[in-house]
DNA sequence: AATCACGTCAACCGCAGAGGG
DNA sequence: CCCCTCTGCGGTTGACGTGAT
């Protein structure tokens, strides 16, 4: 492997750090009339006192005239999140997908703030799936209690204007961990979950779940939430094995989620056995809102407004109920709250493990 | 006004792969 | 094959700006 003497300027005279305008201009006037060529070549032919590397960085990022500036669009985190789910730190080739941007600025777009957003949002950059540290349900035990009692002070800013919107956001975020340490304890069965969200209660949001009358879970097989498939990402078996596969399906990509590209054709919201198996085709688990800007404002019911609800309804005929009509009886009643409190403190007190919460 | 803390982003660094001799 | 050059990529750094104290 050969090493790029770029790394011992200082050694060789050549300057250094930010470009100044002249530099920029030198390089410009070169490139308009030339073209880059040999990058290694170019400096010298330009008249500029740099390495190629250094202009070939600055060209790639800076100069370049097709190069869009300025803040990222919606449409565009979108993109980032939804390509990052699926290739993960790949810069260059999500920046393929992004006309105008450079791998360096979605590099960096992603570390300062996509990165920090969706840990707000309790879902881990890295495997697009949601936290389940504990310290994470403690954040969303007090976000929730503060949103109920219309005190909520949001640490997404301006992204959370309602509530409304909130609590529902809260409790989505507990219920996605909550099913993703039952699905990844190994202490846990159907029965102690029954039992801790059953009890002696008659009313409780996992009713029609876990209790059978709900032919959604309505089998003996071991649990399996599916919510941990929403954005498998890169822990995806069945995620494309390389670029090529990966480039012939970027359209679904590019503006939503490709549950089939994901390896999310056969994924399913109940158990491995049920006949639900194959009906749940499309997941988005970015929200169409998501930016931080004025008009991003996140809604929950947008995200349900991308999924087809009749992809979700049971083929067998004895069901009426979908996943969404579960979901909202699961969030549309206020009364449960108290129960939702009841549950963060069973997770957030009873054990420092989460491997042991339950 | 001074200092500190933090966020942003341009630029650098080191590595790896492609390809030519 | 081996060696070397060139190019591209991803991680990291550090200068700078801004807001808080």
């Amino acid at each position: 492997m050969g090493r790029s003497p770029c790394g011992h300027d200082d050694e060789n005279g050549l300057k250094k750090g930010p470009w100044t305008p002249e530099e920029d201009q030198k390089l410009i006037d070169y490139i308009s009339s030339h073209g880059h060529g040999s990058w290694r070549t170019l400096p010298k032919l330009a008249g500029l006192n740099r390495c190629g590397k250094s202009c070939r960085l600055r060209w790639t990022n800076y100069l370049r005239p097709d190069i869009k500036r300025g803040k990222f669009s919606e449409d565009e985190e979108r993109k980032i999140i939804n390509l990052h789910s699926a290739i993960g730190n790949k810069w260059s080739r999500i920046a393929i997908k992004l006309p105008g941007r450079t791998d360096n600025e979605i590099k960096n777009y992603w570390n300062t703030r996509l990165r920090k957003k969706l840990l707000s949002m309790g879902i881990d950059p890295t495997t697009h799936k949601p936290r389940t540290d504990l310290n994470h349900l403690v954040n969303l035990s007090q976000l929730l209690g503060a949103a109920n009692f219309g005190n909520l002070i949001s640490p997404w800013g301006s992204a959370l204007n309602l509530q409304a919107d909130a609590s529902h956001l809260a409790k989505i975020q507990l219920l996605q961990n909550m099913l993703q340490l039952m699905n990844t304890s190994p202490l846990l069965n159907m029965e102690s979950t029954h039992d801790l969200f059953i009890g002696n209660r008659n009313l409780n949001p996992f009713e029609g779940f876990l209790n059978g009358t709900n032919t959604l879970l309505n089998n003996k097989e071991p649990f399996q939430s599916g919510l941990e498939n929403l954005n498998p990402g890169l822990t995806n078996p069945e995620a494309p094995s390389n670029f090529q596969d990966f480039d012939n399906s970027w359209a679904g990509l590019e503006d939503g989620f490709n549950p089939e590209i994901l390896g999310l054709k056969n994924s399913s919201l109940s158990s491995t056995t049920s006949s639900y198996e194959n009906e749940i085709e499309i997941m988005n688990p970015v929200p169409e809102s998501f930016s931080d800007s004025p008009h991003g404002t996140y809604n929950i019911n947008q995200m349900e407004s991308k999924i087809d609800p009749n992809q979700l309804i049971s083929t067998d005929s004895a069901s009426t109920y979908t996943i969404f009509e579960a979901w909202d009886k699961l969030m549309d009643d206020e009364t449960n709250d108290s129960y939702w409190k009841d549950i963060l403190e069973l997770t957030t007190s009873s054990s420092p493990s989460p491997a042991i919460l339950w």
